[in-house]
RNA sequence: CCGCCCAUGGCUCAACUGGAUAGAGCAGCGGACUUCUAAUCCGCAGGUUGCAGGUUCGAAUCCUGCUGGGCGGACCA
């Protein structure tokens, strides 16, 4: 539709003989006298022309083509604008595309089959998935599944380490909890992990060993043990959220493949780095970042975080990733254009990643602040969330807001399964939807046989049209800005404009060709509402 | 001290390269079920878009300076 008009608006500025070489800019009307879509660029021309912007909007509308078959009216209005009113057909047609499409209706074919990296939630594996990483996992899920949508080829990755400093507490953790397993009474230090999860792995560990290793802290079992279990947990748990990652990589192959040395050498190599108080220093300010850093250590012969970060991801240039997401909660944002830096110091253009930014989730309870602390037992767990409320709710939860704004997850409302709550919304609008085609069925009507599709045209009804021919924009828009919460946006609008119609049309009648005509739009309306829930990895229920 | 993000009705949030009269939901008040699911719909009320300037035909959106909040600025990740 926006292709079409933005062609006739060409052709009109081509008979007016002006130039215009951006993209013509088309946008959906605010409000319905505005018709359906509008165009500023009687605005944007009338500085160049030096003239005004309402007398080009006259001239092109009277250029236009009134013949168009989508356009019904056009007008020009002060201060410039011009408004399309697109003809019934045009709108109509949109649910047999929609029946023909079905679960592909809305896909686009943008990314050409270019392959996509997500990488989001590694998180180290000294503990549960908190509320916290929730919203980076949902988040990373549907950005992939968004780009796929829209023909990319997209592999989702986990980046972990464990190596450092937290994995030797985490299997110290265990160690001490072993001891306690065996009687003795051993203090457990107040800044290591106190997880109940600890408890059941020592309690395997003692199980298969007995008292064998009581003095022996060092040993290996206690941390791989618990990184075992933990892993599992987290996998488990992304399961049920019907999360699946393609790869975990593990930092630790970096140094295995010998890329951090490669990496530091090539460095030096160009000049890149340089030596202060006897650590290796990286030039990233002369790279585009804002201060220099250290790449490796001086108090410790080992490598500082922001090597392997530089290595590792330019081992997703060399995987042949064309498109390049990385999801990072507000926290580590400033190793970002470290990252980018060295990326540029060795010879990359980071033109191809996103880094998408979130901030911080808190959780309330009836407006109060559930806290949080990472090693005391006392967060709430994603695994806990999900018992609570449910994979539907949970995923919608975190994805309904920018993730630029700080969330706010009201356990109250999440729980509510009345009006409160807007997946239950969507939802209900897609369960009516096949509460109608059941008693249809009954009835014998389906839509086998001929339907008019130009029976639809009542205001309630071109306006659901309107909006489910939206949906193919939105997905886009969405592909393009990454941005999901533009989805969840246009599903409720969506939903409204159903419900809405649901209320003064009633679609099996005696009328058999008006309530198979009905049947299709609604049916169209129930492959929009499906496709959108499956894009977010929401249910679509046949009954609520 | 420096950097990034945020601030929109009582609450939680929208607003698509800067567009027309800033929109929803919840909470409040008043209506609509003998008809395909009332988890729905309709109506009323609620706003100086944190403050002060600037840019222009036009600003919630861009720029500058404040105020208030979140997160960072480690040889922690």
């Amino acid at each position: 539709m926006v292709e079409k008009l933005q062609k006739i608006l060409k052709n009109a500025l081509i008979a007016l003989n002006i130039q215009f070489e951006d993209e013509i800019f088309i946008e959906r009307s605010r409000r319905p006298e505005y018709g359906h879509y509008t165009s500023n660029i009687a605005m944007l021309l009338a500085k160049k022309l030096c003239r005004s912007p309402l007398k080009i909007a006259e001239d092109l509308v009277y250029s236009i083509d009134k013949n168009a078959e989508i356009i019904d009216k056009v007008e020009a209005i002060t201060p410039g604008f011009i408004n399309f009113f697109i003809a019934p057909a045009a709108f109509q047609k949109i649910v047999s595309e929609v029946l023909k499409d079905g679960d592909r209706f809305g896909s686009s074919n943008i990314g050409k089959g270019a392959k996509a990296q997500v990488e989001f939630v590694s998180a180290n594996p000294t503990g549960p998935l908190t509320v916290g990483h929730g919203r980076q996992a949902v988040l990373g899920d549907t950005v992939a599944r968004i780009l796929e949508w829209n023909g990319y080829d997209v592999d989702r990755e986990y980046y972990y380490n464990d190596a450092g400093r937290q994995m030797r507490i985490l299997g110290y953790s265990t160690y001490i909890r072993y001891r306690q397993l065996l009687g003795f009474d051993d203090v457990f230090p107040d800044d290591h992990y106190q997880g109940e999860y600890i408890i059941d792995v020592a309690r395997d560990i003692k199980e298969k060993y007995g008292d064998q290793l009581k003095d022996d802290p060092e040993n290996n079992i206690f941390k791989e043990s618990a990184e075992m279990a933990v892993f599992e947990d987290i996998k488990k748990t992304l399961g049920d959220l019907d999360i699946v990652f393609d790869r975990y990589y593990n930092e630790k192959s970096l140094y295995d493949d010998g890329l951090i040395e490669d990496v530091l050498e090539r460095f030096k190599a160009i000049n890149a780095t340089y030596e202060k108080d006897g650590a290796i220093w990286f030039k990233a300010g002369e790279y585009g970042a804002t201060e220099d850093r250290v790449l490796w250590k001086s108090v410790v012969d080992e490598a500082t975080y922001r090597l392997p970060d530089i290595a590792y991801h330019e081992t997703k240039f060399k995987r042949g990733y064309d498109l390049i997401v990385d999801i990072f909660g507000a926290d580590h944002h400033a190793t970002v254009p470290d990252v980018l830096a060295g990326l540029q110091a060795l010879g990359y253009s980071t033109d191809n990643i996103k880094v998408l930014i979130h901030q911080f989730v808190t959780l309330t309870r009836g407006g109060e602040k559930v806290k949080m602390s990472t090693r005391k037992a006392n967060y709430v767990t994603l695994s806990e969330l999900m018992d609570e409320v449910g994979k539907d709710v949970v995923r919608y939860f975190y994805i309904m807001r920018g993730m630029k704004s700080h969330l706010n997850f009201d356990l109250n409302l999440a729980k509510t399964e009345g009006d409160e709550n807007p997946v239950y919304y969507l939802q209900y609008a897609h369960a009516r939807i096949a509460s109608i085609l059941r008693n249809a069925k009954v009835k014998g009507l389906t839509l086998d046989g001929d339907v008019d599709l130009s029976l639809l045209r009542e205001n309630e009804t071109i306006a659901l049209l309107n909006v489910i021919s939206e949906f193919r924009e939105v997905g886009i828009l969405c592909g393009q800005a990454l941005e999901p919460q533009i989805l969840t946006t246009y599903l409720q609008k969506l939903a409204t404009a159903f419900h809405k119609f649901y209320t003064v049309h009633r679609v099996i009648t005696d009328d058999f060709l008006l309530s198979r005509t009905r049947l299709a739009l609604v049916t169209a309306v129930k492959i929009v509402l499906a496709n959108g829930l499956n894009l977010l990895g929401i249910t679509a229920p046949e009954r609520m």
